[in-house]
DNA sequence: CGCGGGTTTGATGATGCTCAAGCCCGGTGG
DNA sequence: CCACCGGGCTTGAGCATCATCAAACCCGCG
């Protein structure tokens, strides 16, 4: 149940058994489904979710419909809407699963006791709140200083498994361009080699 | 000296003085003139730097030569690559002050040590980087979401500060525009009011 | 077999880029 | 004090990239 949590955990700070015990029992488990919204606007981000198995994403939502993918997160990754979540405003954004998921959640009401109960749990969070930046640095300088198959290429080298878990018009939406603009540069790609 | 760090720090977390003292050691200050460059690629990022005074930005630079800036650091923000902070591997950006600048940096040698010394501290950098990762993802969002003009629009909203401080040929790299574009947009934004 | 979501392809158009020139303004030196 | 220089901002014309709209296609599934 716990056990991929507990190895993440264990991969970037050391633990005694009863401190893991402890800080177990402020998470629980939690399986959504196919299309299943975990969070939406209007209503607050109660959760930070750690992804088991499975694939969630994060999008917000235009005047126009359209869908803009902020996030995916497979296993060993963590998603919420932090600005909600930190601040307790209803959020702007949606979260669901693309693929069937098991997480192991904490809730907003719990965390910061957890984290005075296990103090050496800030040190995890402060290491996975540093991936996460280095992460967004590597978007958004893609985001404003590419073409479009410069940021195909990028992703695909960057995160080949989400490639083949997540369906084609989701990529793009993640990469800020429409499917028919990435079904092009993919056939250009094909021809280069 | 350190003032507007102390309180920085006393806004987020609660140090005896102490432990204000401790932490104080581990830093040292710094200051830059305009157009000083604090990081550049090929050589690791050594520091974090908190602001404060004056303005810095990070930025890379394409292949063409173009830069394009991923963030502006004003007082009371931090700035650094955390990737090659973190990782150690050379730097593929630049930093530089684009106003005098007064700084209070740590060194990455000392870094951990002193989240050691004083783990209080842990949390301090894990809610800066929860505030970063917030402002991250309203940035993702709008550049991928975003036309010209609405970037513009919620920059100023964002960033009033900034929008003084800053040159209009940098708002347009930070917004991934051209000047050209920027000033266009802000004739059409002029017109309609 | 037929439906439907997702992908591909094509034609057209808008947004924003490129290149080039002119303008504004603050700083410098005669 | 004025002339000149230069950086940054503006303006214009033409162009490339990517979006839009529409239709066809593909394929798994009921």
């Amino acid at each position: 149940m716990f056990e991929l949590f507990t190895a993440h955990i264990n991969s970037k700070i050391k633990l005694t058994p009863a401190e893991m015990e402890l800080v177990i029992s402020f998470y629980f488990p939690k399986s959504i489904s196919k299309n299943q919204l975990l969070v939406q606007p209007g209503k607050i981000c109660t959760e930070i979710s750690f992804v088991n198995k499975g694939c969630l994403r994060s999008y917000s939502m235009d005047a126009q419909g359209n869908k803009h993918i902020l996030q995916f997160a497979v296993a060993n990754w963590i998603i919420a809407d932090m600005e909600s979540f930190v601040t307790g405003i209803p959020s702007k954004m949606y979260i669901d699963a693309i693929k069937d998921a098991d997480l192991v959640c904490i809730h907003r009401n719990d965390y910061e006791e957890m984290l005075l109960a296990v103090p050496k749990m800030e040190k995890y969070y402060r290491l996975l709140g540093q991936s996460h930046i280095v992460a967004s640095q590597r978007r958004v300088n893609a985001a404003i200083s590419y073409t479009a198959e410069q940021k195909y290429v990028e992703f695909s080298n960057n995160y080949p498994d989400l490639i083949q878990a997540a369906p084609q018009h989701m990529i793009a939406s993640y990469l800020g361009m429409t499917p028919e603009t990435l079904s092009r540069v993919k056939k250009q790609q094909f021809k280069k080699k």
